[in-house]
DNA sequence: CGGCCATCCTGCACGC
DNA sequence: TGCGTGCAGGATGGCC
């Protein structure tokens, strides 16, 4: 379950592996992933140098020396195993040969990761995503006024890309127990003083685990066993039963917008009217 | 518009 | 021990 802190940890290892590396070439061991694969990609990536790696969202973009973007989501179980000395694994779709004879593996048992191909601004997947979290343009005034716009439960709103991007189903969880919000929260009732809260622990919390390499949980490393540390962190994510930091009341788990969702319901306060 | 569901897929945690 | 079942989850698309 990469979310942002994940996908830039990736991003950074990626970014040190692989710019100004020639692709020498490319194997697809199957017709795709999530979508098939585009028409022609492996010949369209070999000869290619790698100029730079950004991120949007949850989304790898892998500039060209052509201008052509490379674009890989890794959906809930995807990874990219650097210098790899194996191609073999079960669940291995993708091999990218580099000129310095290392190779590239993409690994994704439940194959609901995203490579795809593109020239220029816009692609589909992209042209909707709300703004990013860390960026300037994510203020608190932003938040403020989007937030009053919709009626929407909280949670399912801070998953929903196209509001804010980058969340995903940990770090909303975490986000509204550090500002004491209940996910059954109705956006445009949360009062101002939480939503500063709500505004200021999103950005703490991303930056944090970004700083720890992001959250790992067993069975899912991001690079040649580079793992991150930001599980520790975690308070209220995985803590069904177990004491509340704030409160020691029992976290709960529960469903909320078809999500498994903890929660407080002591130090969390539900906003509907 | 928003909520809800199905879909994709595999690994894993259950219960018997 | 071993099998079957059901569930999780990011994003999309369809339905009401």
């Amino acid at each position: 379950m990469p979310e942002l802190p994940e996908v830039e940890t990736v991003r950074t290892g990626l970014a040190r592996s692989w710019i100004g590396k020639r692709i020498d070439g490319v194997e697809l061991r199957r017709e795709g992933l999530r979508f098939p694969f585009p028409e022609g990609l492996e010949e369209r990536l070999t000869g290619r140098v790698i100029k730079q790696i950004r991120r949007r969202a949850k989304y790898l973009l892998i500039d060209m020396d052509n201008g052509d973007i490379l674009l890989s989501h890794l959906g809930m179980s995807g990874k990219w195993i650097l210098d790899s000395s194996d191609s073999e694994g079960k669940h291995d779709h993708v091999v990218i040969y580099l000129d310095d004879g290392s190779m590239s593996v993409y690994n994704d048992p439940r194959r609901f990761g995203v490579l795809d191909i593109f020239r220029g601004e816009s692609h589909k997947l992209l042209d909707h995503l709300g703004p990013e979290p860390l960026e300037d343009d994510f203020t608190c005034d932003w938040l403020l006024e989007n937030l009053k716009k919709k009626k929407r439960n909280i949670k399912a709103l801070l998953l929903d890309q196209s509001f804010l991007s980058g969340l995903g189903n940990i770090y909303v969880d975490e986000s509204l127990w550090a500002s004491n919000i209940h996910p059954n929260s109705i956006s445009c009732f949360i009062p101002k003083r939480k939503v500063i809260q709500l505004h200021n622990n999103i950005r703490i919390i991303l930056s944090e685990s970004i700083r720890q390499l992001g959250t790992t949980f067993i069975n899912f490393t991001f690079l040649n066993g580079q793992s991150g540390n930001y599980s520790n962190e975690l308070k209220i994510f995985g803590n069904q039963g177990k004491p509340c930091e704030k409160c020691l009341n029992k976290v709960k788990k529960i469903k909320v917008a078809g999500r498994g969702t903890h929660v407080c319901n002591k130090c969390q306060k539900k906003f509907k009217s």
